[in-house]
DNA sequence: GTAATATGAACAGCATTAGTGTTCGATTAA
DNA sequence: TTAATCGAACACTAATGCTGTTCATATTAC
């Protein structure tokens, strides 16, 4: 169940992503409740480090990147991310070497994979510490520096980790999709691990929600030809899924 | 703040680690509760597992481990160790790079190093969870295999990783401190690895609470004279703690 | 510098949750 | 079978969480 309090919070973000930036007034305002009581919910998101404040109102907070900070993608469309983190898993053999992107929609696959007979190697932090209480899943780190933030693992002691291994499957997230650009990414140095890695699996398993489509980011990864199935939800239009298909292995929408 | 039942979880363990069983209803006389207050503590505690029920009482779960699961340890001896993190942390210079080791000591001393300007290498998941908050941390972790309850990091993976760099300070924990045998360790593979830590850091500061004192595990890591300081508790007898001060580069007792 | 506005600490009231005890039918061990 | 134990369900109480109000302080706009 949902506190009344963190639908209000999702409620801010919304208001905060229409225009960017709000007056606590507004929001008190349209939400029903008090100015004193946005004050309290922004002083938490802040704490976040979703959204900044100032006089009189808040603003999102992308920081230096790209795209917004982790609290608020995971809250963004997170029922069609549970729909392809469910689908993906049911493309994933028992006893198969997976390598699992970081990411809120890496999250949501490991979700569906927490009881299976697997050896995995997480991508981040945070998808490593959801494999913790697994006691089915073999879990294996890969070195390297973790993003601020993203918690996500990188730099060259990653690439060199994965370099000297062979993985079955790689379940990879990405920024953005577009029919041109194929997979790109926003962080150069999240990409260049996501391109070792599909270099060192027997097949790539890409996981996009419909809000990725035609989205492009700063660094490619790899054209939409190369994983063996892009899986998305139904949010995306059938023209665009259609034109996927034609340039792509296979297209599966999660419902 | 402690809770009353976190308390009473604590008592029970205590009353168990006496006799190894004990009945529902004992526990219940003992701590003036009702029985079915015990069995619904033992019900959780279970779930942790930290026990294991039968029909009329509990009995301690040790696993096929030499020594109690990290949930009991970390309940065990909690504001020692706590007082010992503080005084680790006293003994580390800001910019500093440092191996922090796992277990509830280690994570005691992660606590007090949330918010200095460190580079840390944590050998555990747990460990390295704890810092993913933490903004001034720069996170690096070594590859290796995760040992599922302990989430230790392990295996020739993270030894090679060690071996490669150079560090500051090794903040070591152990399983045991004995005169004879110096530090000693239950797990091999976390052997290993602290023996690799020891070899590849500047000096090496070692965090026992007073429990581990005349305990000896599987494998040495190394003798009593090689870290540059001991940080224990006041709750080592006055004649064990001068003979360790006279094999020893110093002993310092947190208080 | 002043006025208008925004802020947050402190308190109060309310709603919700957590913790414990009691009862009683179901389950288990001897 | 019998006696003991177990756990689901309910009730009561304490504790906690959440929101609104007030008011002194801080900030911004003029």
């Amino acid at each position: 169940m949902v506190s009344a309090k963190q639908r209000r919070h999702q409620q801010v973000l919304e208001i905060l992503q229409e225009t960017g930036t709000a007056t606590v007034g507004e929001m008190g305002t349209r939400l029903g409740v008090t100015e004193m009581t946005i004050r309290r919910d922004l002083e938490l998101l802040e704490a976040d480090g979703v959204l900044k404040r100032f006089h009189g109102g808040a603003k999102l907070d992308f920081g230096s990147s790209y795209e917004p900070p982790f609290p608020v993608r995971e809250k963004t469309n997170a029922e069609q991310k549970r729909l392809i983190g469910q689908r993906v898993a049911s493309l994933i053999d028992d006893g198969d070497t997976i390598i699992l992107d970081g990411g809120s929609t890496g999250l949501a696959v490991a979700e569906y994979l927490l009881d299976r007979q697997l050896t995995i190697c997480p991508l981040s932090l945070r998808v490593a510490w959801a494999f913790a209480r697994s006691t089915s899943v073999k879990l294996i780190i890969p070195g390297g520096s973790v993003r601020p933030g993203e918690l996500s693992l990188s730099g060259a002691d990653t690439i060199d980790y994965l370099r000297g291994r062979h993985f079955d499957t790689y379940v990879m997230t990405a920024s953005g999709l577009s029919l041109n650009e194929g997979f790109t990414e926003w962080n150069p140095e999240d990409a260049a691990v996501k391109k070792t890695a599909v270099s060192v699996a027997d097949k790539t398993i890409t996981a996009v929600d419909s809000s990725k489509f035609n989205r492009v980011g700063f660094v490619k990864i790899c054209p939409t030809q190369v994983p063996a199935a892009i899986v998305t939800d139904g949010g995306a239009t059938s023209e665009n899924l259609e034109k996927l298909r034609r340039q792509s292995q296979g297209v599966i929408v999660a419902e």
